[in-house]
DNA sequence: ACACATTTATTTGTATAGCGAATAAAAAAC
DNA sequence: GTTTTTTATTCGCTATACAAATAAATGTGT
């Protein structure tokens, strides 16, 4: 923790108002102050100073004057125009790239269908830069109008350092890929695990608005896990991003107990041993369509199909179980293509999730299936770069605070 | 979050300068200046402060002259008798009490020999009553010279309510203990879970002095977890604590894979099916008694009894690998009584650990028993009356942060 | 012995924060 | 047009942190 003083006093409260803003659309200084408990003083100074930065702006009131006298409330909205930041998402046979206002309304997005795993980082790099560049300029935009860029993807990262320490995307270990596409672009890059950023979107735009914690656990050719805590994503020691896909979810002995071997997209297949369409020579969506074509024969009622999604749903629910006993969330968003909405799925999951959670926990938590959408993922990275924008005093989400002296241990 | 106005910002930094304090001893105030960097004005006015309000004492210049010329520093340091807290420890078999000074030193304490499991609150709640009482006055005290009493147990506890949500202590679920005892003994009462004390402990006074996250695994008849994550006590949502003994470590399908049906001390015991000296009608130390014989037997190289440790320690190494995949903290310690110590339960542990944790996490975690002390937990549940004695003004120990209006969803 | 250097602690003065009370602004109600 | 009501701002107050100047307390050197 930070020592306070008066600069820090500010930020905090400047944020508070600034999320109101943000949460609450246009919202009157009275609502801001209602809602964050600042007194009015403190509000209308606040604003002053935000309207002076041109972070926020005015809005004539329009409709909403409901016959009610006194001197009309002034609307205050974010002003879009105060920045635009950039969100990238890297999958394995995808890189999506998205343009963001200061509102994190996607101005400008464009998917590249590129088989990028293995590819080395450099190449990856370029690839980035070139999607970054062109979606910025299709936006109408140049590079120096950008503020900030945040790249998602799968894997260990540590945000703080820029550095993916492992991941499906790179073959090698802990790519500094942050400071790399920072030079290349002459913007201020983050990277960061892509389901931190969905939990990010989704606690901003989905199913975790208003929820302080929830987890999302990510279904897609890896697994993934966020958290959210406290209003805030948790991060573990030194900011490293949890893997799912390592959690165990039995001895290893037996033939591998990895949860990304057993519940992962990439192992429905490799269990069904997709015949034909070889995955690696098939491009872009061959996977995509495997794993349609799983889901489809389940439903038409394929044995081997149904049981190979019981089977990876039944270990998420087991490892989700452990997930909600130790975190207790009111709410887990299982987010994921055709395969995590399918019921051949999400059923054995949750009688899974319902046969090893503890009684006591038996109600705490809601399962919920997120619909997937391509756009969620670069939102939250161009939120994730807002959120600093928004002058966010916490550095739980920022790169790791930088421990005090005191924190230090003995003298 | 709480709003930010300056009487935060001085219980921020009074606390600073009173952990500043506590951890390292005898200190002057440019030296706190240094370590928390606040100015020397601020550490001035603040000590100031402190010392009128008896926390702290000045300390005359003792042996530690070196030589140095210029005014001499004057040594500050917590004022012992600032306060008297009570920490008391339940265990099925074992009433723990403890008085405490305000540095944390135990004045005082007792140990109750007495199997309390299933027996009904109210006889516990008697029990405990009593045991204060007596500990307190054989300290020299009364109940007036206590500012505060912490008791832990095993289970799922929510402390910001005071509610047992769940324990082995208990049969009934949802017992209201703090309540209960802050009525008996017209003391502020908190309960916490035991292993949180533990933690806290650690952090305090232990192997977790200085770092700012670790795993606390207690290995007793039940098992526990206590988080410290960036410095603070990790609680799951609403405030709740983890209960390791749910943890799942197979699916529940095949003969129950709760870890703590196979890696307590208990499940140990059950597994060996222990002869003679019934449990039930042994009394207090039947237990312990039977673990030491077990681990003693296995010393001497009891096949079955080595195979039952190697068992519960296996079954224990997976689920802290899992733990260590979510948390990578830098250190776990396992805290317990005689089997936790023994090699035919830890190099099992180990082992599984080794055989299960991904390659990228290998090493970043270190295993470390830790030596059974009565006195770590009582002085851990003092600690945590402590803490807020200090004025803490991080409610993530304390109870649940009462949500800002901003943090309750749409307006 | 006594001036001087040196380190530590306090005092003084300044800037900034938040907040309550009074005030101004703006619109409906009378 | 005046009053009422609600919203926003201004003014005056207090609390905080901090930098600079000052005081305190000790060793060093002549």
């Amino acid at each position: 923790m930070k020592t306070a003083d008066p600069e820090l006093m500010r930020a905090i409260n400047r944020f508070h108002v600034m999320d109101a803003i943000r949460r609450f659309g246009p919202i009157s200084r009275v609502e801001i102050s209602q809602l964050t408990e600042l007194s009015p003083t403190t509000v209308s100074a606040i604003t002053a100073a935000l309207l002076d930065d041109k972070l926020i702006m005015t809005m004539q009131v329009g409709a909403l004057r409901d016959s009610t006298r006194g001197r009309p409330r002034v609307m205050l909205r974010l002003n879009p125009d105060a920045a635009r930041v950039v969100g990238v998402k890297l999958a394995p046979d995808l890189i999506t790239v998205a343009v963001t206002n200061f509102c994190a309304d996607v101005l400008r997005s464009v998917a590249l269908p590129i088989r990028i795993d293995r590819q080395t980082p450099a190449v990856i790099a370029d690839l980035v830069e070139d999607g970054v560049r062109r979606c910025v300029s299709d936006a109408g935009l140049e590079m120096k109008d950008i503020s900030g860029l945040c790249i998602g993807l799968p894997g260990v990262v540590e945000r703080a350092a820029g550095v993916c320490r492992q991941s499906p995307i790179f073959g090698d270990r802990d790519v500094a890929f942050g400071p790399q596409l920072t030079e290349r672009l002459g913007v201020p890059v983050t990277i960061d695990c892509d389901v931190n950023l969905c939990a990010l979107a989704e606690h901003w735009f989905g199913q975790g608005r208003g929820l302080n914690d929830f987890l999302v656990v990510s279904v897609e050719r890896s697994l993934g896990l966020g958290i959210l805590h406290n209003g805030e994503l948790f991060r573990g020691a030194s900011g490293l991003s949890p893997d799912l896909g390592d959690f165990m979810v039995r001895p290893s002995g037996n033939e591998g107990g990895r949860l990304g071997d057993l519940a992962s997209e990439t192992s429905v297949l490799a269990d069904l041993e997709t015949p034909a369409r070889s995955r690696e020579s098939d491009g872009a969506h061959g996977h995509g369509r495997a794993i349609a074509q799983v889901v489809q024969r389940a439903d038409a009622g394929d044995k081997r199909c149904i049981a190979a999604l019981a089977a990876a749903g039944e270990a998420l629910g087991f490892a989700i179980a452990n997930l909600i006993t130790l975190f207790a969330p009111p709410k887990v968003i299982v987010s994921g293509g055709e395969m995590a909405h399918s019921e051949h799925f999400l059923g054995p999951l949750r009688r899974a999730l319902a046969a090893q959670l503890p009684p006591s926990l038996a109600d705490v938590s809601e399962i919920v299936a997120r619909e997937w959408s391509d756009g969620i993922w670069v939102r939250g990275a161009a939120a994730m770069t807002l959120r600093d924008l928004y002058g966010a005093p916490w550095n739980t989400t920022g790169p790791a605070r930088p421990s005090t002296a005191i924190a230090e241990g003995e003298p």
